[in-house]
DNA sequence: GACGCGAGTGTAAGCGTTTACAGGAAACGG
DNA sequence: CCGTTTCCTGTAAACGCTTACACTCGCGTC
């Protein structure tokens, strides 16, 4: 028995007798054999390999990101490999980084950072699948929430509840990461209150930097204003954990002297019964995983990719540090 | 210039005249060359590869030594491949994991999961290098908090602040990742009781499953005991968060009716003031990693690789949910 | 001035697959 | 019964590196 016949069987591809791949399979297994994997990629060209870049792999909204991802592609017979870039805002490293990735993946599951039309043209070019999460590329499958909409789901609750003096915690101008989902939230929430004729006051915007402190500062230098707000609209769980703080060293009582809004629905927002928007992490993970997958099958069928921008629903779950005015 | 003189000057190799090195390096740089990893596996038998298999990967703790070592191996220039062996607790799919890892890593970082001796004497004979967290296999090197300190700490902590009766929130029998970790923390906590003339109600220890709902129930079911508990032992914050929640909704006041105590310093732990012993955990991560280089130093120079069992310390964190009875 | 030596370079044989291509046997139609 | 077609299997050429070995210098040595 030749090997190209093993390699055959083993693959599954046509053209073996049924009699013989029964064999060869049940040989393989006996001396527990399986291709190496680096010489089938060198043949081959393919590295049955995914990689997800990520700024951050701590971080609960990364985290829940990168096990959806990797849960898929595991299941599909993908190696998973993690790249963070870290606190190092700088491109290069990145770039580099995906210079690197060109003969070493098959496919890209690109996290909250920004890419370039010529990035992903190039990154096409080397036969790589591109998809995205958080930011769309013209011609790239990604997956995104409807920002301005969990912008205007917060403000329509607050506004709901009888709050008119409304104040927001977001990102910072030179946060490279977290400033368009900032920017995006923070217009959604304005536009909701001019469709109500609410005014909304942009200097009652303070940056919170999406870290737990940086929430906390926010809040404190909100309620510092000679007039603070009655509801806070807090981009983010954690940094509504942040802002709770705040409150809780003012003397204060979240849902009672201020009400407050966070969007992610952290597993830990039931713990203090935070009012929030959820967007399902896990399942996002997975959803762009799944779009990776059909991309990389085209290419394989020498098709062109089908490109699908993917927005899933946000949901608005109430709890207790919401309440009326 | 032949492709071997090229091959040597890109690797650093020795017996490469400095000025055509100079040249090399120039060249391929310009041509954005690098060789492709693929081959060089093949030719060389080395991957450059680390894998690190981990129960799940969402989850603070996992995250969080996942970022540590995925730090510090891309930094030394190498893959970070991620398994997660999700909620399926058959070992089965592990080893087959573990088995297609064959050749496709060169060090295998192996998170609370139990490694046979068996197990382990294979992945060596494979030349593959193997270090865990949380479980000690011989002659393997690992890392580890001492548990069993980590539960005198707590009891001291609540002792000294005069409480007597005293409940314990940790795994469940039938948990095969957690109950370990769960044992020794209990042992510890018993131990440091009996030494000072306290007796401890084994009863009053409940399974929390490590997760937040779990720490609720448990909370739920010690107070509903004839004779509650004053102070709890939550054997992990996340459950302590849980715990939290069950006082919340029986109008109790944690540190006030109930004190308790958790274990890892989460970052919400400061949120809600929850007094705690911290861990490092991202810290952990880039340790248990370096020992994995050294190991993959040692096999690649032929040496047999150290063996090295970290404990780390821990750490008290005094907030305001654990107080004087 | 022949010799040995070491530093630097080139040659070529793998590494273990995949895959185009060729070959051979069985089945089928005329 | 012979020529086709259809299936299956084998042969061998890549794939792009690494590395043992051979080789060529230029130099110091006796």
């Amino acid at each position: 028995m030749s090997v190209a016949t093993v390699s055959r069987a083993l693959r599954g591809l046509p053209n073996v007798a049924a009699s013989t791949r029964r064999r060869v399979v049940e040989v393989a297994a006996e001396l527990s054999y399986a291709a190496d994997p680096a010489a089938s990629r060198l043949a081959a060209g393919r590295t049955s390999t995914v990689t997800v870049v990520v700024p951050s792999l701590s971080g609960w909204y990364f985290a829940n990101i990168v096990a959806g991802v990797e849960a898929v592609c595991a299941e599909a017979g993908y190696d998973v490999l993690v790249v963070g870039i870290g606190s190092s805002h700088d491109l290069s490293r990145i770039l580099s980084k995906a210079y690197h990735l060109e003969r070493r993946t098959d496919g890209l599951v690109v996290i909250d950072i920004a890419v370039s039309d010529e990035a992903a043209a190039s990154i096409s070019a080397r036969g790589v699948s591109l998809t995205t999460v958080g930011r769309v590329t013209d011609g790239v499958s990604s997956l995104r929430v409807d920002n301005v909409q969990v912008g205007r789901i917060a403000a329509d609750h607050l506004a709901d509840l009888g709050h008119r003096r409304l104040g927001a915690i977001g990102g910072e101008q030179d946060e490279p990461l977290g400033f368009e989902v900032s920017r995006l939230r923070v217009a959604g929430f304005a536009d909701a209150l001019a469709r109500r004729n609410l005014s909304f006051d942009p200097t009652l915007v303070e940056g919170g930097n999406y870290s737990v402190d940086g929430g906390r500062e926010a809040m404190v230098a909100l309620l510092d204003r000679a007039a603070p707000p009655t509801a806070v609209f807090a981009l983010s769980d954690e940094m509504a954990f942040g802002a709770l703080m705040a409150l809780n060293e003012r003397g204060l009582s979240p849902g009672r002297d201020v009400s407050l809004i966070g969007v992610d629905d952290h597993e830990f927002s039931r713990v203090v019964g935070l009012t929030t928007i959820r967007q399902s992490v896990t399942d996002h993970g997975s959803a762009v995983a799944r779009l990776l997958l059909h991309a990389m099958e085209a290419i394989r069928a020498g098709s062109a990719p089908p490109v699908t921008h993917l927005v899933p629903p946000v949901e608005l779950v109430v709890r207790s540090t919401a309440t009326r005015n």
